[in-house]
DNA sequence: TCAAAAGTGTTAATAGTACACCCATGA
DNA sequence: TCATGGGTGTACTATTAACACTTTTGA
């Protein structure tokens, strides 16, 4: 078909992902050392080319499944981020996602392979290009949703203590949180739900589980 | 310089805008017929392709200016859509941007260059591709930031009756509001304020006029 | 004189915030 | 027995929601 399109340039399109999960009781990220030129062995979010016949979306999973092992995970779409100098090589226009894993679920192997690790979301090292900022705004784009969606379930166990899930809270919000206040404002909610179980590795007395529904 | 990049796809990557303005006391959008293959003569949002040397939001300023006259607008980034078939003749990811501005500064002369026209927000006809879907996104994100932004300002003439804003506040939450509970809620606004002038066209009483400051 | 829009308060319910001590247990 | 994390209630404040009548004035 003749479309009038052929006198527009053409960019790369690639997909990054700020992969978040909770771990060790700290939100931390998923990075790794760029394969690549330019920035090689730079430190990075995890990204790649979008195909062909990839939907963005599409592109996303594909790539958060590589480095994770995972399908089926929460990830939202976060911007597009597509300066004319942000990769100095290319013109490259990245679609930024975000996801928020079970670090369960996390297969550690694969970091073997792939050379990601974690690193604590609060304590970032420098980043390549305008990956620090993409994961600015992905935390705060997470903080503003945490209020008014069930988001915990995706980054924890299946099992949780009330302690656990406060602590996540405090991870996201940035800021403590008061006990008595958040285990009251969760009693109100009705997507979780308290189970017989008790934790008892992490304490003398033994921490109540609970778990989303 | 060597990227190992060559392999990969390159997209054309076009800007659409859903620029909106609230003219006659309804919210309302500018669209206007393709004017080239594929879908020429179909509804569209205000598009074009982004060039070699722009960033996204230069692109979409452009793109703006080119069908309404103005700068300095507010503007915010909404996603990208990249379907694979969303235009049926290319592959074209598209970053779509959000407009808010102000009908009195629309140059009217403009949309017979450019056929543009406005249409109602809650009555849209068919646009082409994805436009529809990329309207109602606007739409609700301009829903959420509106309860904690004064996006009013971007869309109201310098001076505007009680009245006037609620009539914009209702189009935005697309449900009735309180007559009484809104007007307490304004005076609480320290960015709007009185002015000592009246309007006596809309009504026989007259209406006092305020202000963003 | 009347139609049409402008303007005006009170009450009740709900949500949010601040705050400190006792409990159960294993080491 | 004691250190550690688990668990609990009350009072105050702020926000939100519901609700109906009077005022002004030009035609």
């Amino acid at each position: 078909m003749v479309t009038g399109y052929s006198e527009y340039p053409r960019f790369y399109v690639s997909v990054d992902c700020a992969i978040f999960a909770f771990k060790e009781k700290r939100l931390q990220i998923l990075i790794h050392q760029r394969p690549y030129q330019p920035a090689q062995g730079q430190l990075s979010l995890i990204g790649g080319f979008v195909q062909k016949d990839e939907n963005l979306d599409t592109a996303a999973e594909r790539i958060l499944c590589e480095f994770t092992g995972l399908n089926h995970v929460y990830m939202q779409q976060l911007a597009a981020f597509g300066d004319v100098e942000r990769d100095p090589a290319e013109r490259v226009v990245s679609i930024v996602y975000y996801a928020l894993i079970n670090a369960e679920d996390y297969d550690e192997e694969l970091s073997h392979q792939t050379g990601a690790q974690w690193v604590d979301a609060d304590n970032l090292p420098a980043l390549c290009f305008d990956h620090n900022q993409m994961v600015s705004r992905a935390r705060q784009v997470i903080c503003e949703n945490f209020k008014t969606t069930a988001v915990g379930s995706n980054l924890l166990p299946r099992y949780f203590s009330l302690s656990l899930l406060q602590k996540l809270y405090e991870s996201i919000l940035g800021q403590p949180v008061d006990k008595r206040n958040f285990r009251r404002s969760i009693a109100d909610k009705a997507y979780i739900q308290a189970t017989s179980l008790i934790d008892k590795a992490s304490s003398r007395r033994g921490a109540k589980l609970y778990e989303f529904c």
